[in-house]
Order: structure tokens, then sequence, then C-alpha cells
DNA sequence: GTGGTCTAGACCACT
DNA sequence: GTGGTCTAGACCACC
């Protein structure tokens, strides 16, 4: 996994939802087993407490669920999963809104860029 | 200016990129002075080599140009920064369509959910 | 605040039950501010990482917020702290049925003591 | 055995009403061996001599008895571990009036939710 | 000074 | 080995 970290945001943070971009795309499988804690920290060089808490995070939101030593398990909740795709695929909307409106480009245009670029 | 640098492309690149985006969309005004390098560089957090190189490929596209002992200037061709910002959008408009894409959205699904956006 | 903390179960939780219970009685008043998690952890014994999330969990869960650097407040919410009471009441009546229980009283048994400890 | 002991009251007096309650409970069946100090203090974590004397304590209210090399059986005198079952029912009665009243619950309150309890 | 985050390192219980 | 917890100590942003 490639991991893309800035700072001025809570790393944890950041890692949750890469992984939750993973679950979602399939680089971690519906009911797959999940690295470990420590295998994915050394991975994006953090800490692994730190990722831990972002495993921790993803539990909640019922993503993954550890399996005492067998370590976490991808939900197989394929309802949850589609509402977390739904969920993320609003935020890639909303971030090319956002990145058209900073270069000057209406709500409109932005729609009308996105059908243009088909005819090219 | 808020720097974000990945490490997989060249610093430089992403440097020259982001400062044409600060033109486009005013950071930098047609016209104005530029930062000198080693304030850039000190602000990015860079080497002021690199910063100098994303500067001078800059000026290669006609985007700015050094006068002297008085730093750098930003064009004043408007039609030159039109025809940035237009590439820059399309490039938007594609790294949009290549998220939705990797989320399982067909090109014809990231037309319709941009337009529900709308009605929310 | 007096802690009581026993150990087989986490710290973090017991904290936070036992500031909950502050909450419903009294102890932190509705809309007062909290002691800092330096004050609490100094106070109850524990690192103030352990404090913390004790404080975290009962933030999360809306029964106080923190305000910048003004440090913590309890809810204001009256029923969002009612809702709390009836559940640590629910719990307290079901340790009662279980400590009877381990006497060998029924459910019955137990209703019946309770309401001859009036006539003592 | 499970060990709870709290620091503002006499562990002593502690020891023995956990003891007393195991005795009640069948932890320590009627008529049976009660491990030695030794063993109760090392399992508890204590001082011998504080074991030693929450069991002088309970040898002194008739609960159990030296047999000289033999260690200490627990009472065959079976209405007064009755007896005793009716002294902690008490308590934990009292307790949960006491609890209940914390939060905020009147005696009348207190009887009414252990009824509804049932009903869940 | 406050809360929040991060790191480093340790300990424990255990399908 | 795994996840989970705890401690110690540090840094940051915000007023």
């Amino acid at each position: 996994m490639e991991w893309n970290l800035s700072d001025n945001r809570p790393i944890w943070l950041q890692l949750k939802e890469q992984i939750a971009h993973g679950i979602v795309t399939g680089t971690y499988p519906t009911g797959a087993r999940l690295p470990s804690v420590r295998e994915l920290a050394a991975d994006a060089g953090v800490n692994p407490n730190t990722m831990q808490r972002a495993l921790s995070e993803l539990e909640r939101d019922g993503l993954c669920r550890s399996v005492g030593t067998m370590g976490r398990m991808v939900t197989e909740d394929t309802e949850k999963i589609d509402a977390l795709r739904r969920t993320i695929a609003k935020d890639v909307v909303q971030q090319y809104i956002i990145g058209m409106a900073r270069l000057g480009y209406t709500y409109a245009d932005a729609i009308r860029e996105l059908e243009e670029y088909e005819h090219e």
C-alpha cells in the first residue's frame, strides 16, 4: 500500500481514510485479513500506536473487527462497504467542485468541462 | 502559501505545479512580483536549488520572467494564464474521473454523481 | 473526587464511568468546567494520556466538549444527562439483582427484601 | 478468589467481608477447609498478618474455627451461615438504595425501577 | 496554561 | 505472534 501523509491533519485520521479507501478499492478485500498493526505501522513509517488508533476508529465504524490472536478482518457487510464507497465518492465530487471553483469555474462550468472531456 | 509535497515525483515539478496554481488562482496575481527564491525555498522547506529549478521551468513556459535585480514578475499575458488555467482544469477533470474510477464508478456514473450533488 | 480503580478492566473505561457518574450526581454540574486533563490525571494517579482517553470517549458520547484553551465543559443538554442517569440506574438495578442472586435470592426475593427494608 | 480492595477502609475488614461472602456463596462450602493464611495472603497480595486478622475476626464471629495443625474449617452451623446471608443481603439492599439515591431516585423510585426491570 | 497528537517502549492475555 | 492497554515524555496550536 502507498501511504501519502501530509502533516497539518492528524496522521491517524489520514491512515484511517487511506485504509478505508483500500477497503473500498479492493486492496483489502471483503472478509480478508488485514496486515497486523505492527506491519502496517512499519510500512507507513509511523508508530504502532498511531496505526492502532487508525484501526480502532475503523473498527468503531464497523469496517473491520479484531479476531483475538488472528488479527483483524475486513467486515463482510457489503452494504456497509457500499455506504463507505458512496461517502468517499461524495467527497471526491466535492473536492472536484472545490478544485474547479479555485480555478474560477462555476458548478455549471465544472459539469460542462466534465461532459466535454469525453469528446477528446 | 501551503506546500504539499509527496515524495514519489520530482520535487521541482510539484513546486512548479503549485506555483502555477498560485498564479492562476491569484495567490501570485498577474504582473506581481514573486517572492525571492530563498524565501520560497525556506517557506516550502526545500533546497533553494530545487526551487530555482521550479522557477526556471516556469519561466521557460513564459509564466514569469526575471527582471534583473528586481526578482521575478508574474507574466502579464492574460491569454497565457488562461491557457494555463484550462490546462490545470483538464488535469482536475482527469483526476476526478480517475478518482471515481478507482471507486468503481464509470465515466457516466461520475457525471451523474456530479449532477446529483446540486440537489443536496 | 474519589477514584476507585480496580485492574482487570481498562483504566480509561473506569475513569470514564466515574466521571460520568460525577456528571450525573452533580460533582461536575451541567455546563460547568471540568478540571484539566493534567489535574484529573494527577488526582486519579494515572498517566495524562489515560485520562485524556477517558475524556475523549466521554466527549464522543456528547457528555462534554472541549472549548479550545478554555478546557472542557460538561454538556448543557439535560436530556442527554438524564439519559445517562437512566442508563446508570439500569446498571445499578442489574448489579443489585446479580448481587442478590449470588446470595441465593431469586428476582422475587430481591424485590421482597427491598420492600421489607422500609419497615425497619 | 477475586480480591477487590479499596484503600479507604481497613484492609482486614474488606478481606473478612469477602471471605464471609465466599462462605455464603459457596466458594468456601460449609465444613470445608479454608486455604492457609499464607496462601490466602499471597493470593490477595497482602501481608499475612493482615489476613490473619481477617480470619481471627471471622473466627470470633463463629464462621470458622481453627483445628490445630489442620488449618481452618468453615463452620457447619448452617443457621449461622444463613444469618450471615441475611446480614449481607441487608447490606446489598442498603447499598442499592444508597446507589439509587445518589442518582436522584427516591426509595419508591428504586422499587419501581426494580419491578420494571423484569419487563425487559 | 489548555487540549490534541505522536513517539518510544513496555506489559498482558489470549483463538 | 496478535491486539489492547498503559506509561513517560515530547511537541504543537491556540489564547
